[in-house]
DNA sequence: GATTGACCTGGAGTGCGCTCCAGGTGGGAT
DNA sequence: ATCCCACCTGGAGCGCACTCCAGGTCAATC
């Protein structure tokens, strides 16, 4: 059963360790382990949790929104529909942000391509 | 040569007269024509080039950055070759996000699955 | 035994991009 | 004439997501 230190965790995750700590103020992460000297050390469960939170927050989800989510699993089994309504929610999202870049990107491309013609 | 008030140009670019006022006052939009009793008359190019910050911005470039391209606009036809480069950069950023964006959505496609598998 | 460095806490501060507010003007409908 | 409504200005305020700070603990190294 392995453990993690903060330098460690903002290694794997790429949080940084005010994130971390935020994080776990607001609830995001429950209250992580502590050794003798009141040191945080992460267990294998938090850094995959944090994995999950850095793969929502990097498609723009909401902290409120994470927290619901937070909320749905540490309340067991029985929210799990709620949780694949919440992540497919958020995962149509995901797909309009998509769609949305690249429609806006074809602007950039004739835009840059105009520019080019002026040359 | 055709003229918008504020709420046409609100309705049109999808911008808040608060963020017309903001954008002119900051220097990203040029100072605005006015009627007789000191309203904002927009010109057809005004709506042009906010149509221009609306794909910028929604692809999430600063407005920092932003300030940057409307300068060298300003500063005539000989900026062209940079305003290429600044917007060359921009494209590749926004296909980083894109990239960035379905591969995220992988992960949350497999947890959805997951869960599924749990029902 | 002094120093260094990683970590701790509570709370204040920051940067971005707006958004809102108070107080006022002018033009058109009732 | 009076009302409303869209608009004006300068400046304050806000929400989000961190990020930084002061002051302190402990363990290990020189």
């Amino acid at each position: 059963m392995s453990v993690y230190t903060p330098a460690e965790v903002v290694e794997e995750t790429g949080f940084s360790i005010d994130t971390l700590r935020y994080y776990e103020k607001i609830g995001l992460l429950e209250r992580v382990g502590r050794n003798a000297a009141g040191q945080r050390r992460f267990s294998q469960e938090d850094v995959g949790w944090l994995g999950t939170l850095r793969c929502l927050r990097d498609t723009g989800m909401p902290i409120a929104k994470m927290l619901r989510f937070a909320e749905l699993v540490r309340a067991g089994d029985h929210t799990i529909p709620d949780r694949i309504r919440l992540l497919e929610e958020h995962d149509r999202q995901v797909r309009e942000q998509i769609d949305k870049l690249a429609e806006r990107q074809k602007y950039i491309h004739n835009k840059i391509g105009y520019y080019r013609s002026q040359l």
